[in-house]
DNA sequence: GTCTATAGGGTGATAGAC
DNA sequence: GTCTATCACCCTATAGAC
């Protein structure tokens, strides 16, 4: 969809139906008789988002978690898969960038409409994230759990939040560079498994990103 | 400025003159006599905002830094002291709730004319934050230094960013709970202390947030 | 400096022919 | 389903009286 593109980068309110039908060719009147009305093709833009974007890993690991809650090393891989998924369909090539920008959007400005697609969508991964690290930490209550899930979340989201904003920096790599991403990886993995103060894996021991 | 509330909640284009005179019992007129359009207008509340919002420790502690740089104990205080501020400044009473909205927006889609401002008023603060970080951990070179910096940034930006769907959220406690605030400011430092492996002062051992 | 009035243009949505 | 034409509204910005 040609409309996402154009919420992504100017909101809702900052995009105009004439530009939507120009920039896919179609017709102003054809999008209102497919949509309804404008508000309405945003939230089908949300929901194809949140879709396409939807991160399941947590949820697995946490549907077979009795083959790795006893271990702590393999609570950190755990921890790592789970940056690992959230790295691969926010940063990498895999979904066009204004998938990330529109969520971005969503989150900075939910309706109630919006949020019960959120609530479908993307809850359920926010949840499945706080358990697997309740799981990491025995004991550990909800309120505590939170805030590491906002903590993970906040580092990955910040990318692309402030994509434009770090862009102008001088000297500062892309998000779209692939050494990049995998600093960025290794870097907050780190910093939630020393954290959790669970065991480093090997393949996570110190080296320094390169630029 | 009555102004920057209407732009912090439903940004430039969702805000129209009209709205923002009516709210401070102005004229229509009066306000482009003053501000000249209505872009510039969100420009002066961008620098507002900003010049209000400004932290000043990271570069007060860097311009005394041989008190501090060879002791660990006093670096770690150092990132107390600079996250402190930063969540004082942004989420405690001192400023009201939309300026750090405007900050949000500004971040989300910042145009050459923002960007000036924030080189001026907020880059200082960055690279503040980054040698301070550097000297936590001699010998840390540019690129991991930044990987720090957004990693604080992104966890406190999170909170303000997401706040309106956190709110959702059941059970979640609000931004304004000074309980809250305090479990976020030693939650963060815990991250960013343990994370750079330095000793974790006595008053942030452990300590199980409440709710 | 502040107001009224208005210009000049863009907006979302729809009616009705094809 | 797709188009043209059009409605009714809201917008920013300004000219000109006070």
């Amino acid at each position: 969809m040609a409309a996402g593109e154009l919420f992504a980068e100017h909101g809702v309110e900052g995009t105009s139906v004439r530009a939507i039908a120009a920039k896919c060719n179609a017709n102003i009147a054809a999008v209102n008789y497919h949509f309804g009305s404008k508000e309405n093709l945003y939230l089908v833009v949300i929901r194809y988002v949140l879709e396409q974007t939807q991160c399941y890993r947590a949820a697995e690991l946490m549907a077979r978690k009795q083959e790795w809650e006893h271990d702590p090393h393999k609570c950190a891989e755990a921890i790592y898969r789970v940056v690992e998924e959230h790295i691969q369909q926010f940063f990498t090539g895999i979904h066009p960038r204004w998938h990330g920008r529109i969520f971005m959007r969503v989150l900075l400005q939910p309706t109630p409409a919006i949020w019960e697609i959120m609530e479908e969508l993307t809850m359920p991964n926010l949840e499945s994230l706080r358990t697997l690290i309740q799981c990491c930490r025995p004991g550990m209550n909800d309120a505590e759990a939170e805030l590491w899930v906002d903590s993970l979340m906040g580092q990955l989201i910040h990318y692309i939040f402030a994509e434009d904003f770090l862009l102008i920096v001088p000297g500062r790599r892309k998000l779209s560079d692939n050494a990049y991403q995998k600093d960025i990886l290794r870097h907050v993995t780190r910093i939630m498994i020393r954290g959790l103060e669970l065991p480093m894996p090997t393949f996570l021991e110190e080296e320094v990103p390169h630029a």
